[in-house]
RNA sequence: GCCGCGGUGGCGGAAUUGGUAGACGCGCGAGACUUAAAAUCUCGUGCUAGCAAUAGUGUGUGGGUUCGAUUCCCACCCGCGGCACCA
């Protein structure tokens, strides 16, 4: 019995291929019945990127935990849906041809069926039916066609200006593919290009991509990242008037008009020489030069503004620069420097004067404009008023400012008190304070706090005119255009005079051509292809050319779960009552890396489709989890320059399927990140093979035992006619506590399944596989015992069951969505044995008694599914999962002093329980002499006896 | 700087409507089996003192609330992730 031995690649490749005959959750019925609707469960794991290193212990994580969760479903009934595809197109198959000469579909035509066979080989349950991939033109036929949608509704638009360029992947990159100024897939310094380019207008969905994350149920960080992505901010546009001055010499071509009558009525007291030379406009010779508009989220400062600062974009810095050449020069640098330049640069502050002033209507003060990189061209107006007191930038410019042009410098007040009335000067950095506090120096908004300031300002300069209620936003819109050939072509063909007209929709799908040139030369591959330009002259006439550049890949990805819904439809992208059965995704697993991008896009392309009418939804994924990150064993994450990854292949090899799964759900919770180890993995082995050993034995035994079975052993654990002699026997005893345990687990497992809570649901199988283990310990002694003492003619030991069928049957389904292998294995080893027990063994059995006839037909009688898989959930009983007796801490003044066991009868009885636990002889000591001033008993939980001081 | 998450044995981690801290696994120690090793099994294992019973102490730090705090509140320290001259 000892010898069974868990072969775990015999026993792998019987059940893969005993599925593949069943095809098991294959082509899953998607036409719902209504019945069915309320059960439906769509499961969603993250695109995956077929790279030619093929799996990594980080995908099969987060796949195994969705497969656990897709078994364990479809075992209580659930419809589930459970599809596999491919983000097929991308970068490394490209450069892959670059280097080597092969083409892209080649490699990830490979790449792909590596991965499908790994995945199979872990028994990842997949639909494979509906498996789809974005370089299939069935399905970037839609990837156009939501184009050809976007540009009829004036969402996809063409627009020239200065875009992130990475040179080493010789394409432009979304803002959000540029990380701290590199590319975020090559490393490279992001460099700005000028071009002319595609994009998707994002921002028309700005407040409703805000607003529609209040209903979901995803981790408030994910949620919390995609505010801070579009980054709303309230504020006021000030418009200033801007001035200059005869002896400045650079008046601008509209001026001429005197400051007249601005800001008589708020006048306060000492008017510094600035502001009377102003007041006097024409005496000195101010001209009206145009107006300025700054944008401000704290115009409850405006009386501490000083002066202006223009971004080197900004279309009134241009123009000054072209009559001055200080400007001119600086404009002519900051233009050449990078993204990463500007940033290391860090809080070194730049910038030049432009002998230009903008006048402060509420301080009578005039500020000069200065231009200065800092100020970033596309938030706000790209130009800001600066609070050098209240805000550190502009404090540090000041500093700057004054070293530059000491000649005049800027001015720093105070107009907000600090912490503890706090009104000092502020003459140092660390000064700077933008916290709440007081008004001061801000006439009528003194003594009020900062939110009411806010409010006071932006009402009184919407009624003087000067300003504006706005709302900025830091998102930007998608530019979606790639100068690369392995993506999705853009659907538009430009006649003779460079007009772009959309491809129509009956040449779609607008097909990638294959006779390109890969090598790289900051032009789009696809100009090289022959095929593709005479394939628009002959359908759109001589002279048309083709758009070369294709779609970003987050195109592509950001919308695959709408074609699940209907992987194969010619017609369109999904039958409409499909997408309203099947959508929104019940939980979508993926991982923490894609929160902002991917989910970002993909909400717009829905939110966008809703309102085309084609969709009902307006969020497509109601509940979101991530799943964490797998380290090498060295704590670090992997990669091969490290060579601490781990290769899973080489696992199943050595171990098996399940317990690489097991061991990836067994090492901490799901959503976090934690390192490999060699040795638990060889724990959890241990275990499955003692689980299955145990297993074999009791199937095995059930079977031997049949026609001998007495009551107590088939029964369910109650106590029944038996005697108190075989009540307090061991067998029993043992029987008993691994039922309750079994109990237990299920329990256990119910409810930690569906919660992800992976870990502790296999800690609790550990648990019941040791009880299990203890218990058929001592059963082996006894056995022993019994067959030595059987020669000496005394006391026969009957060889008695630690479960019944039923109880192991119910063991190997809850093992079921964990350890898929191990428990098929098992439940057909049990087929097996216990059908026909006539024709198998009946012959050598000289009598049957009746007894053990009926027990035998039980068994014979028990039905079997073609798989354990296609089994339902088994059920548990909450009265024999609670133990009898539970354990009860008592302490003296908090401290736990003594244990009391209690019957689980008593647990309300609050008297009795008093009494039992001040009579606890281990508390004697502690209560000699002691007054007891307060007696807590929490029901089931604990007592406390808190003494006199 | 802002936003978010976290800090528990030698290690991964468990336990939260406040109720015996350390489940489960790894490692480690002792023992059994073996000529020996591996494998397997048994017992032990937060720390300190003690042969032991036992006592003290213990969930980043310092306070607070409570009969009782890993859990709640306040202040701080450290780590991780995201955003970042966003005015």
């Amino acid at each position: 019995m000892s010898n069974v031995f868990y072969d775990h690649q015999a026993i792998e490749e019987k059940c893969l291929s005993y599925w593949d005959e069943l095809a098991l959750f294959q082509d899953v019925n998607l036409d719902l019945t209504p019945s069915d609707l309320a059960k439906k469960s769509f499961l969603l794991f993250a695109f995956v990127y077929p790279s030619g290193s093929g799996l990594h212990v980080g995908h099969i994580e987060s796949k195994t935990a969705l497969d656990i969760l897709a078994r364990f479903q479809r075992m209580k009934g659930q419809q589930v849906y459970f599809p596999v595809g491919w983000d097929a197109f991308g970068l490394p198959a490209e450069n892959y041809a670059i280097k080597t000469g092969i083409h892209p579909s080649q490699t990830t035509k490979t790449a792909i069926d590596t991965f499908r066979q790994q995945i199979k080989r872990l028994a990842i349950s997949y639909d494979f039916a509906n498996e789809l991939a974005t370089n299939d033109p069935d399905y970037y036929r839609w990837t156009q066609w939501l184009f050809l949608q976007l540009h009829q509704k004036g969402l996809a638009y063409q627009k020239q200006g200065r875009v992130n360029w990475c040179p080493s992947c010789q394409t432009v990159l979304a803002n959000e593919q540029v990380v701290n100024g590199l590319c975020e897939r090559c490393g490279s310094e992001v460099v700005q290009k000028d071009l002319k380019q595609w994009y998707f207008k994002i921002k028309a969905y700005q407040d409703e991509l805000i607003s529609g994350l209040d209903g979901l149920d995803w981790p408030t960080a994910t949620k919390q990242q995609q505010l801070n992505w579009i980054g709303r901010h309230e504020g006021v546009n000030i418009t200033y008037p801007v001035y200059a001055y005869p002896d400045d010499g650079k008046s601008l071509a509209d001026g001429g008009n005197s400051l007249a009558n601005e800001g008589n009525d708020s006048a306060e007291e000492g008017s510094s020489l600035a502001e009377e030379q102003l007041n006097q406009g024409e005496d000195t010779g101010a001209s009206r030069a145009g107006e300025i508009t700054c944008f401000s989220s704290r115009p409850d400062t405006n009386f501490g503004a000083t002066f202006v600062v223009l971004a080197p974009e900004h279309a009134l810095a241009k123009q000054i620069a072209e009559k001055n050449e200080l400007v001119a020069e600086y404009l002519a640098k900051a233009e050449k420097k990078t993204e990463l330049e500007r940033q290391q640069e860090g809080k070194q502050k730049s910038g030049v004067f432009t002998g230009f002033y903008a006048f402060n209507p509420l301080s009578k003060r005039r500020m000069p404009i200065w231009v200065a990189d800092f100020v970033l061209a596309n938030y706000g107006t790209g130009a800001v008023v600066g609070v050098p007191a209240h805000d550190k930038r502009d404090f540090e410019f000041v500093e700057f400012a004054n070293r530059q042009n000491p000649r005049e410098p800027l001015s720093v007040i105070r107009v907000v008190s600090g912490p503890d009335g706090n009104q000092d000067e502020i003459t140092q950095v660390e000064q700077v304070y933008s916290g709440e506090g007081q008004l001061m120096n801000s006439a009528f908004l003194n003594d009020l706090s900062v939110p009411e300031a806010i409010e006071t300002m932006i009402d009184y300069l919407e009624e003087k005119g000067y300003g504006q209620r706005t709302v900025n936003y830091q998102l930007r819109d998608w530019l979606i255009s790639r100068q690369r050939y392995w993506g999705t072509p853009i659907p538009i063909v430009y006649d003779p005079e460079g007009n772009a007209h959309l491809v129509k929709e009956e040449h779609l799908p607008w097909t990638l051509p294959d006779d390109v040139d890969f090598k790289p030369t900051g032009e789009s591959p696809l100009k090289s292809s022959k095929e593709f330009q005479e394939r628009v002259e002959r359908l759109y006439g001589k002279g048309w050319t083709p758009e070369y550049d294709t779609m970003d890949t987050f195109v592509d990805s950001s919308w695959y779960f709408l074609r699940y819904c209907d992987s194969h439809n010619q017609q369109a992208f999904a039958d409409p009552q499909r997408l309203e059965q099947w959508l929104p995704i019940d939980l979508y697993l993926i991982g923490p890396e894609h929160i902002v991008l991917h989910l970002l896009y993909s909400r717009f392309f829905t939110k966008f489709l809703r309102d085309e009418g084609h969709l009902k939804i307006s969020e497509p994924f109601a509940k979101m989890r991530h799943q964490g990150m797998i380290l090498g064993p060295d704590g670090q994450k992997m990669s091969k320059s490290k060579g601490n990854v781990i290769n899973p292949d080489q696992i199943v090899d050595q171990y098996g399927a399940d317990t690489l799964r097991i061991y990836e759900m067994f090492i901490g919770p799901l959503e976090a990140d934690k390192p490999w180890d060699d040795r638990a993995v060889a724990g959890v082995a241990r275990f499955l093979r003692k689980l299955y050993r145990l297993a074999v034995e009791e199937i095995e035994l059930i079977a031997e035992l049949w026609p001998v079975l007495d009551e107590e052993n088939n029964g369910n654990g109650q106590a029944g006619g038996n005697n108190q002699a075989e009540l307090s026997s061991p067998e029993f005893v043992g029987r008993k506590a691994l039922v309750q345990k079994l109990q237990q687990t299920i329990k256990k497992l119910s409810e930690d399944l569906p919660k992800l809570k992976f870990n502790t649901a296999i800690a609790s199988l550990m648990e019941f596989n040791n009880v299990w283990e203890k218990a058929s310990l001592s059963r082996n002694r006894l056995k022993t015992l019994s067959e030595e003492n059987a020669s000496s003619k005394s006391t026969f030991h009957t060889p008695y069951l630690l479960l019944s069928a039923e109880e192991l049957l119910k063991l190997i389904a809850i093992l079921a969505p964990l350890a898929p292998f191990l428990s098929e294995e098992l439940y057909g080893q049990a087929k097996y044995a216990w059908q026909n027990l006539a024709d198998q063994t009946l012959g050598e059995i000289k009598c049957e008694t009746g007894e053990a006839r009926a027990r035998r037909q039980a068994l014979e009688s028990l039905e079997f599914a073609a798989s354990i898989h296609l089994t339902t959930w088994p059920t548990y009983d909450p009265a024999l999962a609670q133990s009898e007796q539970i354990t009860l801490a008592v302490q003296v003044n908090g401290k736990v002093r003594a244990e009391l066991k209690l019957d689980y009868d008593l647990i309300n009885d609050q008297a009795t329980v008093l009494t039992q636990a001040k009579a606890l002889p281990a508390l004697e000591k502690w209560l000699l002499g002691q007054q007891i001033i307060k007696e807590i008993y929490v029901p089931g939980k604990i007592v406390n006896l808190v003494l006199a001081a």
